[in-house]
DNA sequence: GTATTCGCATCTGTATACAGTTTGGATCAC
DNA sequence: GTGATCCAAACTGTATACAGATGCGAATAC
């Protein structure tokens, strides 16, 4: 069991800010202080701490020495490299899934995109967005390897961030169509297709974001001298 | 800037019984009581269980709940998917670093080599055992990607201790040629060869450890019920 | 002699207390 | 009226205190 034991305090304090930040309840910047937390929580100021280092080694959070925790504000910079590793990563799953992945799992992938184009044509947005980040996920948890599943986990809530810190433009069909499309290579064992589908619908998500250098950057350098 | 603040107390801690573990100081399954670390490193232990949190999820130390801090045991099952998720990093590093390698970079790779071939020659066993794994940090870092060569660095320490715990039979010399084997393939830009050799040589690295199941799975048995 | 149970010592998990730093505002100088 | 300085409130970082759980050993029953 490398995961945290089941449900310790602190990790129900981690996995709510967590949610609240992946659900935009907590915005980039956001002050995140001790004793608000403690109280909101009713714990001690010792189990907030904890659960705000695990953000911060998530990511999710940034520790300002002598200031306090902050939801994260990830850099352009950053952004690029959570998805330059994300299309690595991605594309290498595609060749492990190509050679493992079985009949039951295909079937599972495509009861997962029915669901996809259902939550898209009710247009109920924040199940849709679920969706399609859990599609990711799921291809993780089929080849089987529970180190790469965990690391998939770390990069989808770090890039779940940067998706609500850089508004994306992308069109949520668009994005379900590239997963049946990359489905359909793995079905059919199609392994180079696969990665190459795999590789540029992370490109796509990433060249949908608003990557423009000027605004981001002047909040960071906002929040550096005020 | 990522990675945590330059020097914390609880940064020093956490490095320090990283480099414990690392160097073999500490065998795997040793009990990291709270007080004795405090008093060692002169702090409270509160400090100590931030530090332990830490190594915690680096998968160096594991938390059992109500009994404490115990240097990591991984399985095999865990050790296998450790390698598995290196062989696609390190496959995947190989196609970004052929696109943008330099000539200066290769030349530091090179005398890197060099010294691995120093180290091994004057049978200097810990510097060439550091020297080694260092080459797989230098990849990294070579791409210029920082949450990859974080990443990197996680995977690297974990194979350590997996390394010390299912002791290795691999001659230094042979992975060292390797190494250079894959350096000389990224100065030519044969990406294909070059991704080729760096699979086979994380999977080397793996073949020849002592995954023998019933050795560790008898440890791990013994752990768990006594 | 073996096995079981009870109790004490030790350790973890959490709360609280205290010291040092940062922050925001008010006061004062100009 | 504008700017700098100083002070107080608030907050973080660390240590300590306390409650609950665990584990080991002695004592007892068989």
């Amino acid at each position: 069991m490398p995961r945290g034991s089941p449900t310790t305090t602190t990790q129900r304090i981690v996995d709510s800010i967590t949610a609240a930040i992946v659900e935009r309840r907590l915005m980039p910047g956001t002050k995140l202080a001790e004793q608000r937390l403690a109280d909101i929580f009713a714990v001690s100021r010792t189990v907030v701490r904890q659960a705000l280092n695990q953000l911060s080694r998530d990511r999710l959070v940034t520790l300002e020495p002598a200031r306090g925790a902050f939801v994260a504000t990830p850099s352009v910079e950053e952004a690029h490299q959570v998805f330059e590793l994300r299309q690595l990563l991605e594309g290498a799953m595609m060749r492990l899934l190509v050679a493992r992945i079985t009949k039951t799992q295909i079937a599972e992938l495509r009861a997962h995109l029915k669901a996809e184009r259902e939550a898209i044509a009710l247009n109920q947005v924040a199940e849709r967005t679920r969706l399609l980040a859990h599609f990711h996920s799921l291809l993780a948890r089929m080849t089987g390897n529970q180190v790469l599943e965990e690391l998939q986990a770390d990069l989808l809530s770090r890039s779940s961030l940067i998706s609500l810190m850089y508004q994306s433009s992308q069109s949520a069909a668009e994005s379900s169509a590239e997963h049946t499309a990359i489905v359909d290579a793995l079905d059919k064992r199609q392994m180079e297709v696969a990665v190459q589908l795999a590789e540029s619908h992370i490109e796509q998500v990433e060249r949908n974001l608003r990557l423009d250098p000027r605004a981001p950057d002047l909040a960071e350098a906002l929040k550096e001298h005020v």
